[in-house]
DNA sequence: TTAACATATGAATATATTATCATATGTTTA
DNA sequence: TAAACATATGATAATATATTCATATGTTAA
């Protein structure tokens, strides 16, 4: 890890909290800790993708995508257009990202 | 949020990553998933602690507390050493801490 | 406007998780 | 060494969560 990412870290470095915000925290965290949720939060990394296209990528049926879709939704982490038929999923923002990466610096150690 | 902020996001995207490593990963959210783990890593975030003193500043019982510290231990979020009668706890490293100051960045806005 | 396609959703089941209770283990001090 | 203190742990019960199935809703094309 380089010095200027410790710089990075520490200047984010939350001193104060509240508990309100400690959990809504946890709930946020919750939503990256189930492995379907992380695959299509990856999934969608790459390129944007409508819930067919989900389900074949992760090999899951498409009701249980869909329950997850709503969920990430729902937490802000992806947001949804419609296109034809189809309702194409994308990343609503790079904290996903950033998030994910972070988690994986750690793992990797 | 600074442009520096987002370089350094970007610097971290992780590219390339396995299926063990996204289970790896949910595994790791989930730690963080849950507000009395959160809430015990936070209480540690200014100095360390042992049970007694984790039990007192979440007014929780210790039975709770204990089981919560081992799985925090186990996914070695924390570190823990004897001290006389106590076990003192304290974070592993400051990757905890960059894990949630990512967190709260996304919830604040 | 009916059929086909795409997605969403409610209910039910299976599984996982958390807190509590009772008690065991480990450490110090009288 | 026995008692007191500090922490850990197994079992249980309560709760939460994920997936599946069946079906509803929404959209397009015939």
């Amino acid at each position: 890890m380089s010095a200027a990412t410790h710089t990075h870290d520490l200047d984010q470095l939350p001193d104060q909290i509240s508990e309100d915000e400690l959990c809504e925290l946890a709930e946020l965290f919750k939503i990256f800790g189930d492995s379907t949720r992380i695959r299509i939060l990856f999934a969608l990394f790459r390129s944007e993708k409508n819930v067919t296209e989900i389900c074949e990528a992760l090999e899951m049926n498409q009701s249980a995508i869909s329950h997850q879709l709503k969920i990430l939704r729902t937490s802000k982490l992806i947001s949804a257009r419609r296109e034809g038929k189809a309702m194409v999923y994308s990343l609503a923002d790079d904290h996903v990202k950033t998030i994910i990466a972070m988690g994986k610096e750690h793992i990797e150690e």
